[in-house]
DNA sequence: CATTTGTTCCGTACGTCGTACGAGAAAGTA
DNA sequence: TACTTTCTCGTACGACGTACGGAACAAATG
């Protein structure tokens, strides 16, 4: 009853006990051919681009060979998303504890915006595969020995980390809605602003009126790539470094 | 080149000017049976379960006649989010700004926990259904006149709001996971800790080990379904309120 | 050399999905 | 009754993941 894939994921550390089979036809390809093409899929079309038979073909072999690699697409994206994590190099946690947070974020922000699709990864078991592992371990010495308790520990690297997937989940949203309809946010708002004038007669936002407008300038004139970060993660660490000063 | 899915969303604010045709066939069923009928299947089975055919033979009528209510499936879920937003009766934001942002949090945590579906729903242009709308100006009124900026404020409530949803995002995938796995968390760790053991050997994660097992304990000992959020939105409160104090 | 054995390759096919198309059905109106 | 308007829905198309089973190929064996 042992899950087939996970020597999948481990396999570049355990090379497999026998070194591969002597007899019989030899692979086309290989497995990491597979999934870093699938990677290449992903990232230039989006998950839902990836299809067994585009990818089939991008290999220069047939949709079902496919099925000697992995077991299912589920597999596969499983295995992507492990192996798109071993890419980055992951720094060196030095400085205070705010410094180390603010890593560990800006790492989680660069690979997400690089990687969109890993958003899209949902629903499956959140596998141990190494490089998964690797990066929680590191994620986790960033506040080790600074006076947090063990659940503590995995729910500050939660927070600080769910903080910067949600800024590239909504960046990913707003680039996901102009590619899937075509026109840009800029385009929907002059075709349509007049209409929701209209519909939206007798009522009023004072607030939101106000704010959204406010909001979406700012969002339009993004310089700093990191700078959507900065105000929430600045309360965050605020509050954990508040924490961790109380409770020494 | 207005979008004929705005008249749809605002259909009970502005009930088109005319009162609806006189001649011709009579509907079946209402837009509002559509859309209800979708957020049960929904609720039940998740949005990738919800299917025009399923749907239609659930309303019993054609599928091809769910065409003549929404232009397309994206559509309806389009219609479904806003539709499902305005059930919950928001209440009123009383107390200090803690106490204020905490209902708002709670508000969204319930919210998507009863219809984790909502979590799905991305890739779609952030329409402003008048449910939407309502919400956002609820939820900005939670921080207004503390003396934050107004893209403070919008900052201020996405990073509450974000913080609630990855709660419920986080429980989501353990249940998806278990779901179409068919096996428990627990089953699967009994059944693949040996594997997962030999495959890391030589490998060892001194706090992942310590802090993954902590972590995966406390979870399974959840009690009070609210305490989840506890950790996180204290520390992003203190942030906030620390802010607030310090600017004024 | 011919044959067997172990692998991998992949064409075909099934059931699912969203939905384009156009003919048919049901109402009010003349 | 005939016409107009509106909604209903059977059929069909191209995409999807993938089950199945035989073909292709390389090494081992006789």
């Amino acid at each position: 009853m042992a899950d087939p894939t996970l020597p999948l994921l481990w396999r570049h550390v355990v090379p497999a006990g026998d070194d591969g089979p002597k007899r019989g036809r030899p692979p086309k390809v290989s497995v990491d051919e597979v999934v870093d093409a699938a990677i290449d899929v992903a990232d230039r079309e989006g998950l839902a681009a990836l299809s067994m038979r585009t990818l089939a073909e991008q290999l220069g072999i047939g949709a079902m060979t496919l099925y000697s690699y992995v077991a299912s697409r589920d597999d596969l994206v499983v295995l992507m998303f492990d192996h798109v994590l071993g890419r980055t190099e992951l720094p060196p946690l030095a400085g205070d504890l705010r410094a180390r947070l603010t890593t560990v974020a800006e790492v989680q922000l660069a690979d997400w915006r690089a990687h969109p699709w890993l958003l899209d990864v949902v629903g499956v078991r959140p596998w141990l595969g190494p490089n998964v592992a690797d990066r929680y371990e590191w994620q986790l010495s960033a506040v080790e020995g600074v006076g947090l308790g063990d659940v503590e520990m995995d729910q500050a690297i939660t927070l600080v980390v769910g903080f910067a997937t949600n800024v590239v989940r909504a960046e990913h949203a707003v680039r996901q809605a102009e590619r899937q309809s075509g026109m840009t946010d800029l385009e929907w708002w002059q075709d349509n602003g007049e209409e929701l004038g209209r519909v939206m007669a007798g009522r009023d936002y004072p607030i939101a009126g106000r704010v959204g407008s406010a909001a979406g300038e700012a969002y339009q004139a993004g310089t700093d790539p990191n700078r959507e970060l900065e105000f929430g993660l600045a309360r965050i660490l605020d509050g954990i470094e508040a924490y961790v000063a109380r409770s020494r």
